[in-house]
DNA sequence: CGTAAAATTGACTGACTTCAAATTCGGTGG
DNA sequence: CCACCGAATTTGAAGTCAGTCAATTTTACG
């Protein structure tokens, strides 16, 4: 990764980076895009649901989250984002956003104009692959959630989108598996499961009777991490982090 | 679109020619792709969840559809598709399929390899970006599935789906929203919607009881559609079909 | 016709929800 | 440092939507 004076996409090259190696005139060119930066308060909105997005965003620092409000009122927490993340990239592209964009913690986000993304795509289309790259992880681990809310039972539910989040940390390198901060109160999680939030704190409280983890206030310790994947049926290939897991040999464009 | 001597993938065309107007080397540029057509029965798999996919498909003829199988046996059906599809044009660019494909009906597809759709989205990007937004509206299609499962009831959940089924259809030009063929099990239903076959069953006689569906053997209509969408609190948007549906006047790339 | 798959029905069960109240937490001002 | 307040968490009791189990009927199709 390239070091220029002034940065501030660095944690979106940062992630690029993970799906796709890009030469140095890509680097440069994503570092170079128009953008500003905002800082937001917990709970803050970015994007509506149903407004007309121009620019596409960029989490620096912070968590955001997507989701859906139902017709009875009810909200759908669609995933989770950190920094790095390009967070409504798909809103941007398809011109209307289907969805909503939150601040869940305080948060600095870069404000990018979707056609000048569009235009780097178009121009350099290594950039544009690893932005393609991005919006398809998005939506495996939308399928993951599919499964997660439509077929597994509360346990295991919140369990896995523990593991999520321990994992995802880890490989964008903000901490550790074992020990992490988990910035969401029960009712968020309970969006996020398809659960209620009372329920999801006698949720929590099995799993740590049955020390599978610990918690202080807002700290999650994963105490066992074995028997936690294994009772949220967590199997990360979905996150399609290989590139950085497994050190990879040559892989050429020689399919077929 | 252009006609071509041996235009199988004319559905496909077709179907991008949806989400933006190509030129006409970029027409003959897909259906120029090289592939293989391969017939296939119902159930017989497409793509095996982890299996590495070196192409593509393209659906011409049929339905099929994606499923993800958890720990605990139960199946999540994730998508339905219709015939000019790329249905797995996710699993095949991101390298490792993390989930399966499979036909419902009696099916027509055309293998791609991925590494010529690739090499056309790099050459051509303006064909690039439509099979992006393929995968993005596959995404939004997710992320209703998601509300749908996770905050909806059993009898919303059931009329969305048929709703969804029953525009998608009308919009590929496959038949009319008013009346039309679902080639789904009642156990298949179940697994797209979270639920069970004998839930389902006892949903589908309750729409039909108040007059919102009519149900041959397999065919479905949509007796009181105005109050079927209501009860599935069902909004197109999602679907991202705007060019189709309101005819629209220019927009180019001026936003921002 | 005959057979297997799919749909239908009934009785019972249970995981999760709902409602409501009590407790703890986190920040803020005196 | 402590009192205070709203938000978040925790707990209990009761209710329900959907699941389970187990037939029975209908359909598809050779």
């Amino acid at each position: 990764m390239l070091d220029s004076p002034c940065a501030a996409l660095a944690p979106l090259l940062k992630k690029l980076e993970m799906w796709a190696p890009l030469g140095e005139p890509e680097q440069r060119a994503v570092l170079a895009l128009p953008h500003t930066v905002r800082r937001l308060d917990p709970g803050q909105t970015i994007v509506w649901e149903g407004e007309r997005p121009a620019h596409a965003c960029a989490l620096l620092w912070g968590y955001a989250f997507r989701q859906k409000v139902a017709g009875n009122g009810a909200r759908q927490i669609l995933s989770i984002h950190m920094p790095g993340d390009m967070v409504d990239l798909h809103n941007a592209l398809l011109g209307a956003a289907d969805h909503g964009v939150q601040a869940l913690t305080r948060v600095e986000a870069a404000f990018i104009p979707v056609d000048a993304v569009r235009a780097l795509a178009f121009a350099m289309p290594s950039v544009g692959m690893a932005l393609w790259h991005e919006t398809l992880v998005d939506g495996s681990i939308f399928r993951e959630w599919m499964l997660n809310v439509g077929r597994r039972d509360a346990r295991a539910r919140i369990a896995h989108l523990l593991c999520e989040f321990a994992v995802r940390l880890e490989a964008a390198g903000l901490g550790e598996r074992s020990r992490y901060e988990l910035p969401m109160t029960q009712e968020q999680l309970a969006d996020a499961t398809g659960l209620t939030s009372v329920h999801v704190n006698r949720t929590l409280k099995g799993l740590e009777r049955d020390g599978l983890i610990e918690r202080t206030i807002r700290a999650i310790s994963t105490a066992n991490w074995h028997d936690l994947a294994r009772a949220g049926d967590f199997q990360p290939g979905y996150l399609h982090l290989a590139h950085t897991s497994r050190p990879q040999l040559t892989r050429g464009f020689d399919g077929g």
